[in-house]
DNA sequence: GCAAGGTC
């Protein structure tokens, strides 16, 4: 039987290239979640049935096992030395059990994954989900070593199969380990450090990593030139002369100089000559060479730059252009492109474009320029476009973006910009001044990108030692100015300079320093950073700087790069790497005043912010509320905190206070159209968690965190505290016939309900034995007091009708009728008693003797 | 909840 061989690829789209080239389309497809193509060909000299499949990226991503997930039950410095473990990226694609699936009955697994250290990492990564193993006699793992997915790479590569590389898989492992430790243990120390601390800090995360925290460093440096920046005063001059009708400003050839007496000294001198000697006119011709292929990063600093859209945007909407066939791959960081690249395909359909077919048609006429020569980092083509687009067909911003990546590729293989450069040379009181002339003779690539283009200046003709008036030449005063915020586009080239994040990774680093609330994108796609980025770097800065250098990272490239190499050992490095980190770590939590200090001096304490809102049911003063995430309430006298649910309003509820505690209830109203408000207890909801309560509404199981919210099992309306009261207050009952206050039910007590007063604490006991009891909207006709319902369950109640629910009022103590007569809408009150005959009695004597009487058909007092 | 790296 023919030998069955696996093939996988990063990526879909690659799988399918792979798979046409080699059965030369003839294969046939299994969809699936994944799709597999299928087809038999030859393989070593064997017939074998190819199948070839794909991961998406990859298979497994690195995290701490569940013991180390909880942040108050985990040391910190333990996460440096504590276990990890490699769990599925995306469990719902189900990748793992995919790969196996395919590879059972398979002889040979040969590997497509992209030819870079993370590919070589995801090999293995598929190599453990197939179950291959390495020195298994019978079934072999090979590697596909290939530049780009054309026919003949592939099968050149097929031809060329090699083992993969465990040392640069490991590399990667290492990678992802430091990046892990290093990154959770300092976001968690210093997001719970903070968190809480200063009234309008948002401090819901506050995160380090060893990539977004120097990207927020370089956006911090040029803030801090930009503040410390020093106008100077210089003073300059130029000589206006008119030769053949033109008048031309010249330039000094010292520019400017920033002492005014020599300045003026200098235009005394040549004031004194008031003519200018013609000392030299050369000409040269001079190229602007025709563009690279494009990169990401390229594609994001114009995106940015010219475009207004930032990176994150940029890429989705390149991702978007990718998986419809307008484009190439868009994550790329070669410039060159492949020999065997069919650049004529390419420009063919794009010569019906009515803005630049025509310059396509004469390019595919009088002979198109291989572009020039570029990078090639062994990834991907640079970004091409594959087929013909129109405005109506992409929406607009994708439109711009296609356009550009046409523009460019059109550039690429067009003639170099050619032009002849003039300088004609002055001289006069021996300071010497010049003026350059531009003359395009070939437009080449800049008529398709016409933003590059050359500016044409024209001179008159000078000949050498010809002498010229000088019109005008006034001394100039200047003044230095500081450098703009530091552009989108500039931090691109800067992280890629400095090897900070890859081209996928780099919008999403950005995005990452926005999001928290690090830096702000200003007009003209500048980047600010806001109180919390300056003073988190400063921070860094007055501890330990390294650790907001961009040299973090390329210690910890360096470092990997060993491992790649085969030069050091795996663990040796991660070991030696994570050493040094603890000890930056313990180091920066030991003089972590240092930043606080900081923080102490840019935000608020507790005490200046927020406004008052609800009172305090240890010292009755009103607590603070404090609307900047997280939100909370501060009492100024205690010094304590009491957080309350996020991502919604608080407002006072009613000025109930929790009977347990005395603390003010607040309304929470969660965000959103149809945001549901619950009151709660800010000092329950900040008690310890439980697993869940019974009250009047059924029982109500809450999220393992035992907060409010997302995971709960349903929307929950009370506090998350076992013997919290609140969940029922939701009305009032009637008058407390002590003091006027507002009864209400207390469910805390069932089976033995009772009513108690919010004001003066007394109790009112209700039936025993009841199953339920709840207020109704129902009112006493009598005294106007809420009607109450109780339900009885029929093993504890002694009826003999068999009616289980009753209604009745309190305050007119009065338990009447049965469900049966409410149901058929006929009046359950047992008129003849008058308004208020009951008031004054009751109250806290009787609701602590309560009557053993069971009998539903008595009146609530003499329960 | 936290990093950075793949890809969708």
């Amino acid at each position: 039987m023919a030998p069955k061989v696996l093939m996988v690829a990063e990526k879909p789209s690659i799988a399918l290239s792979i798979a046409s080239a080699l059965s030369h389309g003839r294969m046939s497809t299994r969809r699936g979640s994944t799709d597999v193509h299928e087809f038999d060909g030859m393989f070593q000299g064997f017939h074998a049935h190819f199948k070839v499949t794909s991961v998406a990226g990859h298979v497994f991503s690195l995290d701490f096992p569940s013991t180390y997930q909880n942040w108050e039950a985990t040391d910190n410095l333990d996460l440096f030395q504590a276990p990890v473990v490699k769990l599925e990226s995306n469990p719902k694609g189900h990748i793992c059990r995919h790969l196996s699936q395919e590879a059972r009955g398979c002889s040979y697994l040969v590997l497509w994954l992209d030819c870079d250290r993370e590919g070589e990492n995801i090999c293995y990564e598929v190599i453990e989900c197939t179950g291959f193993n390495e020195n298994e006699v019978g079934r072999k793992i090979l590697r596909a070593r290939f530049s780009s997915v054309t026919e003949k790479d592939i099968l050149e590569a097929l031809e060329n199969l090699v083992k993969p590389n465990k040392a640069e898989a490991l590399a990667v492992d290492a990678r992802q380990e430091i990046d892990l430790k290093v990154g959770v243990a300092f976001t968690r120390f210093q997001t719970r450090y903070f968190q809480g601390k200063y009234g309008n800090l948002d401090s819901r995360i506050i995160s380090y990593g060893p990539c977004q925290t120097p990207t927020l460093g370089f956006c911090v440096q040029r803030y801090m030139q930009i503040m410390t920046f020093k106008p100077e005063k210089f003073w300059y001059f130029s000589p206006y002369i008119i030769k053949d009708g033109y008048e031309l400003q010249l330039e000094w050839d010292r520019n400017r100089l920033f002492d005014f007496d020599v300045a003026a000294m200098f235009q005394k001198l040549v004031l004194d000559q008031n003519i200018l000697e013609v000392t030299g006119v050369s000409k040269n011709e001079e190229n602007k060479s025709r563009p690279c292929g494009l990169n990401t990063v390229n594609l994001l600093k114009v995106a940015s730059s010219a475009l207004a859209l930032g990176p994150h945007v940029a890429m989705q909407l390149a991702e978007r252009l990718y998986t419809q066939g307008f484009i190439s791959y868009p994550r790329t960081e070669s410039t060159a492109y492949p020999a065997s690249f069919d650049f004529r395909n390419v420009l063919g359909a794009q010569q019906n474009n009515p803005i630049w077919g025509n310059h396509i048609r004469s390019l595919l006429t009088d002979g198109f320029h291989k572009p020039r020569m570029g990078s090639d980092a062994g990834d991907h083509p640079p970004i091409t476009p594959m087929r013909a687009a129109t405005e109506e067909m992409l929406g607009n911003d994708a439109w711009r973006l296609y356009q550009y990546i046409c523009q460019h590729f059109i550039g690429t293989v067009s003639p170099d910009c050619k032009y002849t450069r003039t300088k004609v040379e002055f001289t006069s009181g021996g300071e010497l001044f010049h003026c350059v002339g531009l003359h395009v003779s070939t437009k080449g690539f800049t008529s398709i990108m016409p933003w590059l283009a050359v500016k044409e200046k024209n001179l008159p003709q000078f000949t050498k030692g010809e002498k010229i008036n000088i019109i005008k030449m006034d001394l100039q005063e200047g003044s230095t100015a500081p450098p703009d915020y530091l552009s989108e586009s500039e931090l691109i080239s800067l992280m890629e300079k400095h090897g900070i994040g890859t081209d996928a990774s780099i919008p999403v680093h950005i995005n990452n320093i926005c999001e928290r609330n690090y830096v702000q994108v200003n007009s003209g796609r500048r980047l600010v950073p806001t109180a919390l980025g300056t003073t988190l770097i400063r921070g860094y800065q007055s501890i330990d700087a390294d650790l907001c250098l961009p040299d973090i990272r390329s210690f910890i490239e360096h470092q990997i790069t060993m491992v790649a190499k085969g030069k050091a050992d795996h663990s040796h490095v991660v070991q030696h790497v994570l050493q040094q980190f603890t000890q930056k770590f313990s180091y920066f939590v030991k003089k972590i005043e240092n930043m606080d200090a900081l923080f102490e001096a840019q935000f608020s304490t507790l005490a200046e912010s927020g406004r008052l809102l609800s009172k305090c049911g240890k010292c009755t003063r009103y607590m603070k509320f404090i609307s900047t995430q997280p939100a909370r309430l501060y009492c100024t006298s205690c010094e304590e905190v009491y957080y309350l649910p996020q991502n919604g309003s608080i407002k006072l509820y009613k000025e109930f206070a929790c009977p347990l505690d005395g603390f003010e209830l607040v309304l929470f109203s969660m965000s959103g159209s149809d945001g549901k408000s619950f009151p709660l207890c800010p000092y329950c909801y900040n008690s310890p968690p439980f697993e869940g309560i019974t009250t009047l509404f059924g029982s109500i199981k809450l999220g393992n965190s035992g907060k409010l919210g997302k995971g709960a099992g349903m929307p929950c309306f009370l506090c998350p505290h076992p013997t919290c009261r609140h969940s029922m207050i939701t009305q009032g009952v009637c008058a407390c016939p002590e003091c006027s206050g507002t009864l209400i039910l207390d469910p805390i007590s069932a089976p033995k309900w009772r009513l108690y007063c919010n004001i003066c604490n007394c109790m009112v006991s209700l039936p025993q034995g009841a199953h339920r009891i709840s207020t109704t909207s129902n009112r006493c006709p009598d005294c106007d007091s809420l009607i109450i319902e109780v339900d009885f369950n029929k093993k504890t109640t002694p009826l003999s009708d068999g009616a289980t629910l009753y209604s009745g009022c309190i305050l007119c103590d009065e338990l009447l009728h049965s469900l049966i007569e409410m149901k058929h809408g006929k009046s359950f009150f047992r008129r003849g008693r008058g308004r208020g005959r009951s008031r004054g009695r009751g109250g806290r004597g009787r609701a602590r003797g309560g009557s053993k009487n069971d009998d539903p058909k008595m009146s609530f007092r003499d329960f």
